[in-house]
DNA sequence: AGTTTCATATGATTATCATCATATGAGAGA
DNA sequence: TCTCTCATATGATGATAATCATATGAAACT
């Protein structure tokens, strides 16, 4: 590979950076092509030596976006099983993840619109809540009450839920008892205190 | 109030109506407003004789959503305090609302858009979830560890985040595990046994 | 150095919609 | 019955954006 296409690699992961920021914070049929290229530094036309179209874009976006997860989930790992999982919440659940989405959990940003779309985007939502899930699982198996996936799958919902409604209310007070009563609700859920039972 | 006026008031609120429905299946920017008027069995260009602009309907649209409000909530009080965490969140998070979002929960369907948008949305969604918030505390009073507002904003988060994340996944499988899981976890919080405690 | 390739830029094109302007026609009051 | 009013319909208009067509210019190869 020359040095041609490779600098059209990294203009094209560029693009892909700058789309994945932007689409958690204007989500999808906010995302505009010309402001994406604008963000990676160049003009709209230039796009369709990239991209097939819009679509591809997001798909690559949406995924680019979870190359951070394991900051979260890793970061769980080096905590005592019994703390891993008010780790995960106290570490999701706070004012600076509500107020950067465009750095911040795809799912809580993208999923309602994913819901809707057509084509791949079903498919691909679930590929990457299935890696979330495995790798919470991996993290919580044996800890807790009930099945570790059961735990993963409501630690999920409460995430993203709690996240969605601290973003969309006004006052800055219930935004963050939205995230804070979010945070011991779900440590309400009973880990085990005996590893061995 | 005379006949003629009488007929408009009743064409407006089939606006209302319709646009209740399209937009919580469509989505703010997914509503078109000749869809709306379709729907209501009008064309488009007698909008404006009833609302300045698409947002005044959005915001009727997304009040008209909470008319059914007290079919969930009200249903949980007829039931014994202790029962009635599980029997919110066993009626919400449901297949059957999940398959119907025209008809169901306005938070789960339009927090995400009314995040981002500006004008008066986010202070109308903090009303109505605030609405929802005193009509939960009522229903929990004294009745879980905890403050009942606590345990009110952590279930509205976990259903709302149940509720969009099975919308979001492609298997049904996993849709429905997301919502049993969800419903499994959301009941750990503990109940008081003792009601005099 | 001359030519070719191709990544990017500039300038259409086209579709979709919200919104506006004007027309129509049925009912209300004279 | 004859106007007049106004709710609704029809037909613009204008803005926004995706996508496409063509131009340009620098690097790569001869």
């Amino acid at each position: 590979m020359g040095k041609r296409s490779e600098e059209k690699q990294e203009t094209r992961q560029r693009i892909i950076v700058a789309a994945s920021r932007l689409v958690r914070q204007e989500g999808i049929v906010g995302l505009k092509v010309a402001d994406v290229m604008a963000a990676a530094g160049l003009t709209h036309g230039a796009f369709y030596a990239h991209f097939a179209d819009k679509n591809q874009l997001i798909e690559a976006a949406f995924q680019e976006a979870f190359d951070h997860r394991e900051n979260w989930i890793g970061s769980a790992r080096k905590r005592p099983p019994e703390e891993r999982l008010s780790h995960l919440l106290n570490t999701y659940l706070t004012p600076k993840h509500r107020d950067a989405p465009e750095q911040g959990c795809a799912f809580a940003a993208l999923a309602r619109e994913f819901a809707q779309a057509g084509g791949e985007f079903p498919r691909t939502f679930e590929r990457e809540l299935g890696v979330s899930v495995d790798r919470l699982i991996e993290l919580l198996e044996g800890e807790t009450e009930g099945s570790a996936r059961q735990t993963a799958l409501g630690v999920l919902s409460l995430c993203v839920g709690g996240m969605v409604l601290a973003r969309a209310v006004d006052s800055p007070k219930l935004s963050n008892d939205l995230l804070k009563s979010a945070r011991t609700f779900g440590q309400g859920t009973q880990i085990k205190k005996d590893k061995n039972q």
